[in-house]
DNA sequence: ACGTTTGATGACAGTGACTGACATCGATCG
DNA sequence: CGATCGATGTCAGTCACTGTCATCAAACGT
């Protein structure tokens, strides 16, 4: 046994999380948080750069997730189809995690500052897929353009399958937007 | 005359790319920018929600011009050619601030905090596009994914505009993205 | 076994963004 | 000419975030 309890980390996202889910993020102070988790406001900025990133640990598994499967996409893939595999591996690791998606997301979108870190989140996300699909051999701008719609269809899919009641997965709702952006672009 | 000097917001907007350029983002203060236009830190606030705002007095222009387009666009257009209007407005706005946008480009690319209220203010224009879009009888989810798909052909083009030298002009640009959006999504 | 070092945390003072409340005063209205 | 208004100033206060030093259990080396 340590001196202090263990996950740290852990407990600061869940207290963080159910304050801001009960109180709103505005209306919580970073000292209650810590105060929840046992901790000190100085230990609770040791672990997180700031309030709203408390809400954020997920993002780089996500990117990791995201970068493997569109670089290991066949060498065959088009630039559009290893996007798709991104996408597809996204939507797995989100499969059974949907409560807590939905908790997190309504927090997040009560919130103006925290929908800021989000998009930065996702453009952030964007870029490394670009410089993934460089090392893949696509000429810019279409490895920017091509990660840039793919979050496009990321974003407006995981908006439907937060909204809906679990009817389709997010893979698959996914991959409707996917289909409906070639027909709006209705491209070459 | 008044009891004040005129112009307090085009003052303080000003004096906060200065400085902002001079000595950077983070490293400036809101009560230095008041004193260098002549007031109080207490009435920058009341003329800017926070420090971040104070560099995005044209996003309301750019929005009404762009949803302008849009929605002027022939009835029989489609939506991305709808969209590619909208582009067109807003690449004739910036036209002649290249300078302008150049400087407030390099503060805002310099800083995070600045990048997420970029971020916001686009997705905020996408939004509006979507929901003018829908008025044109765009069903979901294909006016947000036209939206966003345009915001990806602003935000590629536009930083390449930035990025060279005025040998093209950003309509231009954004013309050759939207083609290149059309390539790499392959569409119907 | 015991002194040393390490690493996570606590304690505390300080800066700066942002807010609320109230005072000021030239301009405008009746 | 007095009442009102609107933009600003003044000031106190909260809270996010940082730098610095103290603490102390655990791991390490001898």
């Amino acid at each position: 046994m340590g001196r202090w309890e263990p996950n740290t980390r852990q407990r600061l996202a869940k207290a963080a999380l159910e304050l801001y889910s009960e109180r709103g993020y505005e209306q919580t102070t970073v000292a209650e948080i810590a105060r929840r988790a046992g901790l000190t406001e100085r230990t609770f900025f040791r672990h997180y750069a700031d309030k709203r990133e408390v809400l954020f640990d997920g993002s780089e598994e996500l990117r990791a997730l995201f970068v493997t499967a569109v670089a290991g996409a066949p060498g065959s893939a088009t630039p559009i189809d290893a996007m798709a595999a991104g996408l597809e591996a996204a939507g797995d690791l989100f499969h059974d995690r949907r409560p807590f998606a939905r908790q997190r997301y309504a927090v997040i979108d009560a919130n103006a500052e925290l929908r800021e870190r989000e998009l930065i989140k996702l453009a952030s996300l964007s870029t490394a897929i670009a410089e993934t699909l460089r090392d893949r051999g696509v000429e810019e701008p279409a490895a920017s353009l091509t990660a840039e719609a793919g979050m496009a269809v990321f974003k407006v899919g995981f908006e439907r399958w937060i909204a809906e009641n679990g009817e389709r997965t997010l893979s698959a709702l996914m991959r409707e937007c996917l289909s409906e952006l070639r027909n709006v672009t209705g491209g070459a």
